[in-house]
DNA sequence: AAATTAAACGGACCTCGGTCCGGATCCTTT
DNA sequence: AAAGGATCCGGACCGAGGTCCGTTTAATTT
């Protein structure tokens, strides 16, 4: 089931919907936190329609014109729903992109190699970052705009699976090594806001970028370079 | 004169102190953004106390606890002085770290070895990681609270100043590699957000950080661990 | 079907970062 | 020393994120 939505659990008075915990140190892929539990009838309905009210505001004025009470407002509910829903700006910002998220979770766990497993893991991570170059090319706005504050950055949901992810291939592909630690190298090089400001602030081309992960793979699992 | 205060120019009606350029593609040092230009006397008056009042703020309520209001008001100055002065909330807090990011500059062009010039780069490399995680971590809530929006975080004069010392390590410790791209990598593993979620939130413990740099640098440069 | 209760709703309200501009203040010029 | 002009000051003002709590509504029980 994937890790299906981060955030979405319906608390008691208004307390933003936390993480749910889960396993303080897992390894294993399918970050466990459980799909909407059973939203209430009007809440499911209000749910959908931010949600696309919300797209349609990105459609239209860019990530940046996605203003709480906008979206509220598109979507004739109160502001205090979006944040019981959503929790806050973030929350709402990654809902976004969590139909995308879980496409990406899918091909990954379960998907043809060289991205899903069969491949041997350098290949895989070979093909992960440039699947994540894409990504983060593709979605650049909204990932920069739903990028939460620096306490939480590394403890979302979609993050600390992809960390898992990453870890589990280098533990494979690099046996003696922190992989925990390194996992978090190689995901910083595919860091959206990185990225940002190398492609449009800089001019680095996508290629050069691209080549640049092949390269640092290879550095890390301390194999050579492909073909 | 190191990189001398990364904001602070007197601009016409209230703009906020922009990066004053420099060249574009800067791969020296000294990133050339000169000195106060001749503040007026009142002007120069009121920024020492707002930066008194705003580290009194810090060491009594923590970096969270500096408002721009509270610290306009300990200083006994208006809001917008504040503002001027700054520009904004992260400018005044990375001008608290002016002081210690100067030293920690100085000490890298013209310091001992092996953190300053003298010593061969991948000895320096390591020298600079491990100075590198001990600030993070003595200065943290500062560091972390400092930290500019995504789309600036990668143009602050000092990220630019400490990419541009990596950078100018790794082409003479790595000719064959991007040395931009990978100098944003070794430079990410030391970034105050990381160090912070895995020091304070998943308890690994700093000889872990350090030895897992030792490694990355090794593996990046493609040489063998110290003794 | 009425009563009950837990959950959801909505919008007033608060805080804080950031802006504006009329007026005060400091340097220069003559 | 007086005037003139550039710079700076201050605090009212605005927008947006986030919270609170009295009210409404959907599920459940009897």
């Amino acid at each position: 089931m994937l890790y299906a939505g981060f955030m979405s659990a319906a608390l008691p008075p208004f307390p933003k919907p936390q993480e749910t915990a889960g396993p303080p140190e897992l390894l294993q892929v399918g970050t466990g936190t459980e799909e909407e539990p059973c939203l209430r009838a009007d809440a499911a309905r209000n749910r959908a329609r931010l949600l696309e009210a919300a797209a349609r505001l990105v459609a239209e004025h860019g990530a940046a014109g996605v203003t709480m009470e906008a979206v509220a407002a598109a979507a004739s509910v109160g502001k205090g729903t979006v944040f019981r829903r959503f929790g806050d700006r973030t929350g709402l910002l990654m809902a976004l992109l969590d139909h995308s998220e879980k496409k990406f979770q899918a091909a990954l766990l379960g998907g043809p190699p060289p991205l899903g497993p069969g491949a041997p893991p350098v290949e895989r991570l070979r093909a992960f970052g440039c699947a994540m170059l894409r990504r983060s090319i593709d979605e650049m706005d909204l990932q920069l705009a739903a990028e939460p504050s620096a306490e939480r950055r590394y403890t979302s949901a979609p993050r600390r699976f992809l960390r898992g992810h990453v870890a589990l291939l280098l533990r494979q592909a690099v046996p003696d090594g922190d992989s925990e630690l390194l996992s978090h190298t190689l995901l910083a090089y595919l860091d959206a806001a990185l990225v940002h400001h190398l492609t449009e602030q800089c001019g680095v081309p996508p290629a050069r970028l691209q080549a640049g992960w092949l390269d640092l793979v290879a550095r890390v699992t301390r194999t050579e370079h492909p073909a």
